[in-house]
DNA sequence: CGAAAATTTGACATGACTCAACTGGAGTGG
DNA sequence: CCACTCCAGTTGAGTCATGTCAAATTTTCG
C-alpha cells in the first residue's frame, strides 16, 4: 500500500476529510523514508527534528536510565505516531530512543512544516487534538494499571490489548514494557502455562 | 478573581487569543458552579455530562478497584481540567470519581456545547490540542517513572513537581497517588527525616 | 472533651529483583 | 555436517522493597 494511503486512512478513522488543495499541502510537507531493522529513527540526546508516522513495520521507544538499563515505553506498529513529543515541541534533546524492530516505512514532518500545516489546514488541529485525547486516555489507563495491579495482570492486559504486537516482539522487551525483569516474565508465563 | 478570568488566563498561557464575539460564545457555553469540600463533581458509574475547569480549589480523581481500594490518579488544582475524558467522549459510565478536597469553583461545559464551540471557535481545537499534548507528555513521564523507579524517588519527584499540592493534601492520598500504602510512605518520610 | 481519622510503628509475608548457572535454538565458520 | 558462539529464555537461591495485619499514637474537628 502506498504510504500516504495509510496516513489518509488514519485521518478518515477520525472522520476528518480534506479538500484536494489540503491533500496537496499535506503530501508536500511530509517526507517518505525507509528504515532497516535495528536502525534508529531517533536517538537519546539528539534533537527531534521530525514527528514520525509509521506506515509499515514496528518501532520501539525506550529510554536508558542512569544504571544503563533500557525501559521500553511504547511499541509503534502501523498507523502510530512516534517520536519524543517534548523534545520536538520544546527543542530540547530527546530523552528517548526510537528504533525499528522490523523494516519500517514512515512519513516524517518537521516542526516548522507541521506549524505551517496547522495554518494551511486548520483541521489538522482537530486531528491531532483527537489523536492526543485518545493517546492520553490510553496512557492514563496504563499508568493506573501499572500503579495498582500486579505484573501478571498487566501482562494479561497487554496480551489482550496488543495481541499482534506480543507475537512480533521478543519476551525480554515485553518485560521491559511491563516494567519487570525478563526473569519475572518468564516465571509469570510458567505460572500461566502450568 | 472572576471565574472566566481564570479560563482566559489559561488560554493566554498558550498564546491563544479570541475575538470579542468568540469570547461571548465561550462565556455563553460554560456554566459556573461551586462545590463544597468533599462534594462530588463526578461519581464512578455516572455518565460524564461535563468537562470541568477548576477556577479555585482542589480536586482529586480516583478509582475504586475490585477490592474496594482507592487509587488516586490525579490532583486537580486551579487552572486544571478534570473529568473522565473517555466517559465524556464515548458516552459510557465513568470509571473515575472526582471529588473536592477544598471548596472548589469550576466552569463546566457539556459535550454538545463543546462540539458547538469547536465549530463556532475553531481555535479551540488548537487550545485543546496543546493541552492534551502537554498532559500526554507529563503523563508519559509519570508512567515511565512509576515503572522504573523506587517509591522514594517517585515521592521526591512528586514533591518537586507539585510542592503546593503536597502541602494541601493528606499523606495517605499522596501515597495512593504514588501507588504505595500509607505505611510505606510513612517509612519513606522517616527515612528522609532521619 | 470525645470520636473519628490520619499517621506511625512493629512483626511478618510476599512479589519482584539480583546473581549465577543452565538450556536450547539460530547463525557462523571450519 | 559438525563444533562453536551468541542470545533469548528458563530455573534456582538468596535478598530487598513493599505489602499486610494489627496496634499504638497523634491530629482533626464536631
Amino acid at each position: 500500500m502506498e504510504p500516504y494511503e495509510h496516513l489518509f486512512r488514519n485521518f478518515s478513522r477520525y472522520d476528518i476529510c480534506f479538500s484536494p488543495e489540503e491533500i496537496l499541502a499535506i503530501e508536500s510537507l511530509f517526507v517518505q523514508r525507509k528504515f532497516r531493522k535495528n536502525q534508529y529513527i531517533l536517538q537519546q540526546g539528539d534533537m527531534t527534528r521530525h514527528e514520525t508516522f509509521i506506515c509499515r513495520g514496528l518501532t520501539r521507544t525506550y529510554e536508558v536510565d542512569e544504571k544503563g538499563v533500557e525501559h521500553v515505553l511504547f511499541f509503534g506498529p502501523e498507523e502510530w505516531w512516534v517520536g519524543d513529543l517534548y523534545s520536538f515541541l520544546c527543542s530540547v534533546p530527546s530523552q528517548y530512543n526510537v528504533d525499528c524492530l522490523e523494516e519500517t516505512e514512515v512519513l516524517q514532518i518537521t516542526r516548522s512544516d507541521l506549524e505551517s500545516l496547522y495554518v494551511q489546514v486548520p483541521r489538522m488541529n482537530q486531528y491531532f487534538r483527537i489523536l492526543f485525547q485518545n493517546a492520553y486516555i490510553s496512557l492514563a489507563q496504563r499508568a493506573s494499571s501499572s500503579l495498582s495491579k500486579p505484573a501478571l495482570q498487566r501482562y494479561l492486559e497487554f496480551q489482550e490489548k496488543y495481541p499482534h504486537i506480543g507475537a512480533r516482539v521478543p519476551d525480554h522487551q515485553i518485560a521491559s514494557y511491563l516494567g519487570i525483569t525478563p526473569q519475572s516474565l518468564s516465571r509469570i508465563r510458567r505460572q500461566l502455562a502450568g
